[in-house]
DNA sequence: TTTTTATTCGAACATATGTACTAATATATA
DNA sequence: TATATATTAGTACATATGTTCGAATAAAAA
């Protein structure tokens, strides 16, 4: 669908954007890539349109954007997780985190964690923890839960003997049944730490 | 310095350019802020740009770039710590990964960490590491060293009894006195863990 | 007050830049 | 082979856009 020339495009657009901070010119593009003609940029441009990677505005200057993959997205700081009632609501940012988005499909927030029960699995007090909404939790992974429709928790979701556990990363806690009063909230697929 | 038709101005291309993927023009920015002429904006970007807030390319089409002090950069992952020789060079770059940058001063790089030296600190093999090569290691810290010239490693540096070491979390491990075959290399500033 | 500095406007200019059209060539498909 | 599709080039056009100049006004400083 795409060609090695239109790939060759759009490498050098997003390269020029993230040198200069702004997009190349239609000739900038030409030297660029080693074309000699501005229709015939404008060719591969429509092309890479059509494909969905890019974004033009008409008769604008420079007014390309890249639709990256990984593109950086700023997600909200929702709370703190196992720590009281947990409204997912926009009111409730505490903050914003930069992170860097790899689909487009996730549906993503960030919620600060409180409490040890996740410590043997490295996951510590005041670590920030990556939670996708549009991710389904499976079996040994770890997700975030809503008990009670108040507390908020992480734990690993596992299955054993055929029934479903929250089960924590520390000897000192116990592992909880899953039923009508635990909610699953997303995935936690990603941990960032700042010290 | 700054007047407040050019914070107004700043604004309008900071709000701008995050909407919009690109920057305005010299006439969008008149509509903007309510300016008739091109000219006073001319005046005003001149200002913005003496101020160093603002930077501008001669005869450019929408070529402006604002000096946000909290800008995303884009950090080369080095190669991994703890694992034979580490060549801090560009040719080593493994990959890359974005991080708020939150210093102007700050020299960041990742290392993709292997090994369990760092287990008990919730550190796993696999997690990437941001490195600041600018900020000095103190009593307590986190930092990567390079031992021998050849091996890189993350170590606690520790004062005991007047003499520093480098100490592991893991109890497996011994702590190793700081000697002239130990370089630091930065301190640890983040952890960032995919799952 | 006078003088300087800051701000705004209008008009005109030069060109950087996106676009459109036609034709030629290469590559793939029937 | 013939036909269709993909790619490239050249030229020309319209205008979006940054820039310059002169002058008027407002605000601040001497």
């Amino acid at each position: 669908m795409v060609s090695e020339k239109q790939k060759n495009i759009l490498n050098f657009i997003n390269i020029f954007i993230e040198k200069n901070g702004f997009a190349p010119s239609v000739r900038e593009i030409c030297k660029g890539v080693s074309l000699k003609s501005t229709s015939t940029v404008q060719y591969h441009l429509e092309k890479l349109i059509q494909s969905g990677l890019l974004q033009k505005n008409y008769k604008k200057s420079r007014a390309l954007t890249v639709n990256n993959q990984l593109s950086n997205k700023i997600i909200p700081i929702l709370g703190e997780i196992a720590a009281g009632s947990l409204l997912m609501a926009e009111e409730n940012v505490i903050g914003t985190v930069n992170y860097p988005d790899t689909d487009k499909k996730s549906d993503l927030f960030a919620l600060s964690v409180s409490g040890d029960s996740m410590i043997d699995e490295g996951i510590h007090e005041k670590d920030l923890v990556i939670i996708n909404k549009n991710e389904q939790i499976k079996n040994g992974d770890i997700g975030a839960f809503l008990i009670n429709n108040s507390e908020g928790t992480i734990k690993f979701l596992k299955n054993i003997k055929g029934k479903q556990y929250l089960v924590p990363a520390n000897k000192n806690y116990e592992k909880i049944p899953v039923n009508e009063n635990i909610q699953p909230i997303g995935k936690v697929v990603s941990l960032i730490r700042d010290m």
